[in-house]
DNA sequence: TCGATATCGTTATGATCATAACAATATCGG
DNA sequence: CCGATATTGTTATGATCATAACGATATCGA
């Protein structure tokens, strides 16, 4: 095995000496994203969903048929984004499409049997995928980082 | 000005009752990232960088001249990622390559002087950003949001 | 009522992101 | 030395992601 390229640096810029890049936080979330989008990943990607796309299903079996837009916004996606995911899942008829009756310019987006059945399926290995990345926290230290997190999602 | 449309829900589905996309720590960890690298960009978007090209230069300011590899593995991003990132930074001559002359697989990427000079103009930047988004924290709560999410991104 | 303004969904563009398959190079074990 | 194995970088594919510009519809205020 070919050792693992971590030759000697170059040598390193001292202008700005006290910085690392590891304490911005930014890249410590994008890193923990990783990690958790990974273990969902290895535990549902058999049902070939993602993510965002198992987070817009979750959010239909919890508030029921919602607008596009609105959709959106509780999953946090803009109007281009959740416009494609929408799309593949009606492809796979996971959830159908209709005209708002009164507001002509709504889209109402709902879950079909199959939806819901896959869902209620999905549940239950989400939340053992939580407990996965949270592994590393014992129980108040994850109840902290809720709350921390809550703060920082908020602004 | 149309009202938002919270429209009331229809029947909500209550098979899975205690289950809320809140309590998912992968749903809370986007949604932190994306404030973080929206204010990221708000800051450093004039520039034309992304969060993901920002921290690339970052790392090669610290570490100076890494294999390609190598450079994606520290800013976690895979072989095929930080070659697009690394192809757009040496278009617009932020980045240099060249071959290792001992290991002809490995591309060498370094800092132009160019690259320098734009690092160091926006690290204090990025420290302004960091301290944006972690306004709502207070100085302990910043330690600790550190501490765990470090362990997260760990596993 | 009617024009100004806001919202919804679409389109287009460009940048991540992960995965799998591949050739070239390097290293290891016998 | 040399075949098995590992690493590096590339290519291709498909899914996010954000932004800006746009037409259609809805609402507000004078």
């Amino acid at each position: 095995m070919p050792r693992t390229s971590t030759k000697a640096a170059a040598p390193v810029r001292r202008v700005a000496s006290d910085y690392r890049l590891e304490d911005q936080v930014g890249f410590l979330l994008r890193k923990a994203y990783q990690r958790a989008s990974s273990n969902l990943v290895d535990r549902i990607g058999s049902y070939d969903l993602t993510a965002p796309q198992y987070a817009t299903l979750a959010r239909l079996y919890e508030r029921g048929a919602l607008s596009q837009n609105l959709l959106g916004r509780l999953v946090a996606m803009e109007p281009a984004n959740i416009r494609d995911v929408v799309l593949r899942l009606k492809k796979r008829r996971l959830v159908a499409t209709r005209r708002d009756a009164t507001d002509k310019r709504l889209i109402l987006i709902d879950l079909t049997a199959a939806g819901v059945a896959l869902v209620e399926q999905l549940i239950p290995i989400e939340i053992e995928c939580t407990a996965t990345t949270l592994a590393p926290l014992k129980a108040d230290q994850r109840r902290l980082l809720y709350e921390l997190l809550g703060r920082l999602a908020e602004g």
